[in-house]
DNA sequence: TTGCTCCTCACGTCACGTGAGGTGGC
DNA sequence: TTGCTCCTCACGTCACGTGAGGTGGC
């Protein structure tokens, strides 16, 4: 019957010394003897408990989980349930991670695209990724109510071509004119802008917005803080909380 | 200008009150004033700041890492950089919970199977798990060594039938029956046998095994461990070694 | 005055790793 | 005697959380 010592335990089973004596301490594996000088002696039946025990680790048990285990008198009836458990969170850990990933991803493109980079970029980033739905929604909102307009539009001129019903053109200008302005005031009251320069979330007059040269992110404001003028990122707008003083 | 003590701070960010503290601690955001009272207080840069730490920290970059960006005098220069490592990071990490999860799920099927439950058992599967390509590769090679002399014995049947060549059939089995032993003799001494009982790793007889009533996993053998007789799973024999006294 | 919030200090978490200073065993 | 391995003790890692005992500010 031969016996092992620490530095060979920790060789059989691929791990330091440290981690065996950790072990002992740990009370998770005690050493079936002890030599004359104190040291550490493990049986044939301590390494087929320590290989048990790195296999466990390896799956991402913890150690009180495995002490816990160990200590069973019927371990049959709980193993199923622990590693179970251990299944739903390592695939709760991959969901996060993935998420992590997904953010990172964006947070890499959208970083690109920024001029003038400082650290608040990075925030103004997080911002219109945070509210990005609220502000598709609001997207969605205008596409929408604009689609009747716009179907109005189509028959108007087509019909002017083929029939010569030029004065259903002018209707459809008489109500598309005020119905874009109204929409439009609806818009603006719902979004606010990033300034590149002070990074504050500001609102526009409605006739610089309305006026402004625009990309489908961005568009050229003045900033009501700092007074930069160029173009800034749309987001949705916070709804309002009371001012406090 | 408003400014916002250590709780609100927190509440803005979603994180705790200890959490600030020990951001200031770390030295990534100390408040930009102090009150008299020695209460910190921060502004609304600090908070654009905070929110920027918090972003980077849901992405799982390290606070070290954060402090690094932070403290460069050029960050985009070493945040593109910084991003592919944590998104690297973290696709091994996915990587390595996959494969947890697959060897957990094996374990828990393979534990199912095991009468004589003890915690034994686990290793006794860790180690089937462990050496299951080299037992696949024993089986292949029994396999395609074996496909020639089943392509005989077919032709040998079809042309007794067919043509009655009856004496094409002997000579098969004068080469089959010797080149059956022959293999069966190297497979033996390929494989090795775990005992249920007493979980040592053990080589049957020839004899016993080859007359041995079987799974395609297992072998009803007697341990030449412990006297345990019943079926025994089959796995790879480790190369030799020699043996230390 | 009474809650509430905030302060610091020290220790805990998790599974070890590191370094120091000493010693057993071949 | 000389390396090598092992021993214990104390502290470090990482990003906080917990609890104690005290205090500022409304």
């Amino acid at each position: 019957m031969s016996k092992y010592t620490t530095g060979e335990l920790a060789k059989l089973c691929g791990v330091t010394v440290r981690t065996v004596q950790y072990y002992d301490k740990r009370g998770i594996l005690a050493p079936s003897e002890l030599s004359e000088g104190g040291r550490r002696l493990y049986s044939e039946d301590d390494l087929r408990r320590m290989r048990v025990i790195c296999f466990l680790r390896e799956l991402g048990l913890s150690i009180d989980t495995i002490s816990q285990l160990l200590a069973e008198e019927d371990p049959g009836s709980v193993i199923s349930l622990l590693l179970e458990q251990q299944e739903r969170e390592l695939r709760e850990e991959i969901g996060e991670r993935r998420e992590k990933l997904e953010k990172l991803e964006t947070l890499r493109r959208e970083l690109k695209s920024v001029e003038a980079f400082s650290v608040e970029s990075i925030g103004d980033v997080a911002y219109t990724m945070s509210n990005k739905t609220n502000l598709k929604k609001n997207h969605l909102t205008m596409l929408l109510t604009g689609l009747p307009v716009t179907a109005l539009q189509w028959v108007a001129i087509i019909l002017w071509i083929t029939k010569g019903f030029w004065w259903l053109f002018v209707i459809w200008a008489l109500v598309a004119i005020p119905w874009g302005v109204l929409i439009s005031r609806y818009y603006f009251t719902h979004v606010s802008y990033i300034c590149p320069q002070c990074h504050t979330v500001f609102r526009p007059t409605f006739k610089e917005a309305f006026f402004a040269s625009h990309t489908p992110k961005t568009r050229r404001l003045t900033c009501t803080s700092c007074g930069h003028h160029g173009f800034c990122v749309e987001v949705a707008r916070e709804e309002e909380k009371e001012e406090k003083k």
